[in-house]
RNA sequence: GGGAGCUUAGCUCAGCUGGUUCAGAGCACCUGCCUUACAAGCAGGGGGUCACUGGUUCGAACCCAGUAGUUCCCA
């Protein structure tokens, strides 16, 4: 069978993914198994593939494989979000394109082209999924606005109205001027930014005097109603009474006194804007100060400014400071630099604004979310995020669930022209409720809310709905066999980012609506940034497209190149040399399986040195497994994965294979044994299968060249090994072999010998042959004439020692005396220091009498091993 | 302004209960090798005042306090 001598990612990717489809490997229906489920972050429908997406689902994907092979029956729901803002930004500006308004499409219009646009480009980001190799069950795809998804969202809305947990009102929200629509706080942005704070100056009435405010934001001006000071600022206590002239409109507002003005924060005064500042909008309640709206929705001036109607926020900033410049009423202009809200998803300049919203009460429906964290009933990973998790669910607002958009739930209240209103879902039961009270209604004058809910007011129900969209409706008694088999699910593998937009609202719905978590454990996957530190993203074009990186180094390259580099919940500073070194990983088992698939079977009996080697590797292969199970255990994902790279590339192929492989005799090569032959295909395979969860494809190609197998004999479904009994002293004993092997290694390199020439090596010890079954072993690693055992120094050799035991390698050629004295004077140098710090340590009365007995026997053993190092390096020193 | 985290080799990070010759790994680097699986490789090697200062302890990378730098969250 002629072999490709570099492995060819390609080939596999497209061969065995369509494979898995077919045979429906990903496809998961509840048996007497045990569930191990998964549900997907759902990116948003209007996404593509970036390098975030990648972590975090190489992630899922990998904890799916593996459950898979250790028999659970694994469920990764896949799915997209409707994602409202982001995709109707998009579809907005696409119509723009085409020369459509959105103003002048009525509303199913608009949604008309929305779900156009979203048939033909939505769901993009899952095929991409699948050349990662997400091993994800299709078959269960959802999309939050599914009829059946979105009738749930409406569900949750009218239970938790008629619980009284959702009410309607005019509050002070984050108003994007761009998107026109609120948003939560959580999408907020503060960026530090370079402002200008104007000094403005503010004639007293009735005097010739001015007091002097300091304001950033001039523009608002027109909004004023009151000027406020500290009652404990002295400077202005004789003002009590006074009222001021606000400038360019003119109008009389009174001075009031407030302590939560900073005295030390510009001139210790305060313009009150209740219309345009949150904390202006509470002095404004307790003073019962009018508010006068100053901007339009777009941030523009509006009429009831009374001047620069209709000029922009901004512009207006400049016009009327240069203005007030103009009148002489400015004092100065300071450059300051503080912190302005952006939109997350507009980048605009967010305006606080007081508008009518909907709102969920948080205080008593978190409750439980946050138990659920601080009892260990749903683990953060890592740890460190349940400080933060407990600082924001005790310090929670009431969630603005309103927004000014189409796309998406639309808030099922009706309004009747009274101002009655009932929340229900159709128009025929609103007709009905609405009758009550006002009998004379006719159906036309009914009207529904505009608005539609926030996206994550749907995508909080994610864990459930997937499964069961009747839930809310029929309650969890009712629940289907899905959700009841499914949930609560095992992990989710989300970014910190959205610990409370998302994870927090899942715990606190699964909690409402079925008293359980919604999972066991989150696992908090790093930010993904480029080399520098900087966040990978679209503007600044420092991020690499996941998709010609697969291309490049294949797609289990790039999953072991991006988990080589992701600690749990830190930040992973990304670079495509890790894909180039998965991509090396992946090419060294392909060549691996080169050399044992062109091993010639003969009749020859099996030499001593693979009986040896197969006994140590087999102990090997069990340790490591132990240690890699504990890793995945502790979601130690790059660790787990560290350690089976080093299993393969350095036990098993470095050392293992080039041990039993069979020796080259002129020019051919010597046939291997059946028996070690059979060991070596299994351990291969062992290998194989726990390389598998990091590297799909190449895993599946050679568990079918390593033997004709049956149809549905696929690696993907093969069993975890298991860890077998551990003999400790083979392990030790191979680390001595190793030691000596690379001395003698050291010793050609050193005296440029090459490998070719066979030497001979001594070893004294006292002990006598003890380690004899892996002397073959050593003559065929280090490629000696002959290993043997004496009691006696051999004069003229190059020593070298390893633990207690000297070792030494005659040489035919002069051995530079002065060379090795040298050399042996450090090593005896550094063992007397070393003995040295141990008898201060053992001469030291208080530690003798506290430390534990293990650690003085410890050092005692350290002690006499120096000692008789140095004799041993003494006599050595002087026969030369 | 309030809170949380981080600082260990050139880079990215481990270091779990304070105690093995404990200062580690991978990559990068240096030297020698085109040795019949792999140059996407093999063999060998060098490299760190564990941010700083003090404290606790027989003993500190690890515990405590302070300082500096840095990141994130909240206002």
């Amino acid at each position: 069978m002629e072999i490709a001598k570099t492995y060819n990612p390609k080939e596999a990717e497209t061969k065995w993914y369509p494979y898995w489809m077919d045979k429906d490997f990903f496809k998961s229906v509840p048996d007497q198994r045990k569930a191990y489920t998964i549900v997907i972050p759902p990116p948003n429908v209007t996404g593509v593939l970036h390098m975030g997406h990648m972590l975090n689902n190489t992630i899922q994907d990998v904890l799916i494989r593996r459950a898979r092979m250790l028999g659970f029956n694994a469920c990764w729901v896949p799915g997209t979000d409707h994602a409202s803002i982001a995709t109707e930004a998009k579809v907005v500006k696409l119509l723009a394109d085409q020369g459509i308004k959105k103003a002048d499409l009525s509303r199913e219009e608009f949604l008309k082209h929305a779900w156009v646009w979203k048939e033909k480009y939505g769901g993009i980001i899952l095929e991409q999924l699948k050349y990662l190799g997400a091993s994800c069950d299709w078959s269960r795809t959802r999309f939050t606005m599914d009829p059946d998804l979105s009738d749930a969202v409406l569900d949750v809305f009218i239970d938790l109205y008629t619980k009284k947990q959702i009410y309607r009102g005019v509050r002070m929200v984050n108003w994007d001027p761009l998107g026109l629509t609120a948003v939560s706080d959580e999408e907020v942005i503060h960026k530090e930014t370079n402002s200008k704070l104007v000094y403005v100056k503010y004639k007293i009435e009735n005097t010739n005097e001015y007091i002097t405010v300091a304001t950033t934001r001039p523009e608002t001006i027109m909004g004023d109603v009151a000027v406020c000071v500290n009652p404990t600022d002295e400077r202005y206590l004789s003002l009590k009474g006074k009222n001021v002239i606000v400038p360019i409109v003119n109008r009389v507002v009174p001075i009031i006194y407030d302590d939560y003005v900073d005295k030390e924060f510009g001139t210790g005064t305060l313009k009150v804007t209740p219309a345009h500042d949150i904390n202006d909008f509470n002095l404004g309640q307790k003073h019962k100060l009018q508010t006068i709206d100053v901007l339009t929705p777009e941030g523009k001036i509006s009429e009831a400014a009374g001047a620069y109607i209709g000029l922009d926020r901004f512009i207006c900033r400049k016009q009327i400071t240069k203005d007030l410049q103009e009148q002489g009423l400015i004092e100065k202009i300071e450059e300051i630099k503080n912190k302005v809200g952006y939109s997350e998803r507009t980048d605009a300049v967010i305006e606080p604004r007081l508008s009518m919203q909907w709102f969920l009460k948080m205080e008593d429906i978190s409750k439980p979310a946050l138990e659920a964290v601080l009892n260990n009933d749903v683990k953060l990973i890592p740890e460190k995020f349940i400080n933060t998790y407990k600082h924001w669910m005790e310090n929670v607002h009431d969630w603005c669930i309103s927004r000014q958009l189409w796309w998406g739930q639309q808030i099922p209240a009706w309004y009747d022209n009274k101002g009655n209103t009932v929340v229900c879902k159709t128009k025929e039961e609103a007709f009905e409720l609405l009758k009550i009270n006002n009998a004379t209604i006719k159906a036309e004058e009914i009207k529904q809310d505009e608005d539609v809910l926030d996206t994550w007011f749907s995508s909080w129900l994610w864990p459930l709905t997937v499964f069961d969209p009747n839930i809310i409706k029929n309650g969890w008694e009712n629940a289907n066999a899905d959700l009841k088999y499914y949930y609560p699910t095992n992990d989710l593998v989300t970014a910190p980012e959205i610990l409370f937009f998302w994870v927090a609202r899942m715990i606190i719905a699964g909690k409402e609506y079925t008293g359980l978590k919604p999972f066991n454990n989150v696992y908090l996957t790093g930010i993904v940034r480029d080399k520098q530190g900087r966040k990978m993203s679209k503007s600044l074009g420092n991020s690499p497209d996941p998709l010609e990186l697969i291309t490049k180094y294949g797609a289990d390259g790039v999953r072991v190149g991006m988990l080589l580099c992701s600690p749990a919940g830190n930040d992973l500073m990304f670079d495509e040399s890790y894909c180039e070194q998965g991509r090396n990983f992946a090419n060294k088992v392909w060549n691996a399986f080169r050399l044992i698939q062109g091993f010639e079977i003969g009749n020859v009996e099996q030499p001593q040195a693979s009986k040896t080697a197969i006994n140590w590797f087999e102990n090997k292969l069990s340790e490591q497994l132990e240690i890699i199970n504990d890793h995945y255990s502790k979601y130690r994902m790059s660790d787990a994965l560290m350690t089976t790279y080093k299993l393969v590339w350095d036990d098993f192929c470095a050392w293992y294979l080039e041990i039993i492989k069979p020796e080259f005799i002129d020019g051919k090569s010597q046939p291997i044994d059946k028996t070690t032959f059979n060991a070596t295909i299994n351990f291969f395979e062992s290998l194989l299968k726990i390389m598998h969860p990091w590297m799909p494809f190449i895993t599946e190609e050679l568990w079918h060249l390593t033997q004709d197998r049956t149809e549905k004999d696929c690696i993907i479904v093969a069993e975890w090994p298991e860890v077998r009994k551990i003999n400790q002293e083979t392990l030790k004993a191979f680390e001595v072999v190793k030691e000596v092997v690379t001395q003698v290694r050291n010793i050609r390199q050193q005296k440029n010998i090459s490998p070719k020439e066979k030497l001979d090596v001594k070893e004294k010890s006292d002990v006598g042959e003890h380690y004899s079954d892996f002397d073959s072993v050593i003559i065929k690693l280090a490629n000696l004439s002959s290993y043997s055992y004496t009691k006696e120094k051999v004069e003229g050799a190059f020593g070298f020692m390893v633990l207690n035991a000297e070792f030494f390698v005659p040489l035919t050629g002069n051995i530079n005396v002065a060379e090795e004295k040298d050399r042996l004077a450090k090593e005896l140098e550094y063992n007397k220091g070393f003995l040295k710090s141990v008898q201060i340590k053992l001469s030291n009365e208080r530690f003798v009498a506290n430390a534990k007995p293990e650690v003085i026997e410890v050092e005692r053993k350290k002690e006499s091993d120096a000692l008789n190092k140095i004799k041993s390096i003494e006599e050595q020193l002087a026969s030369l």
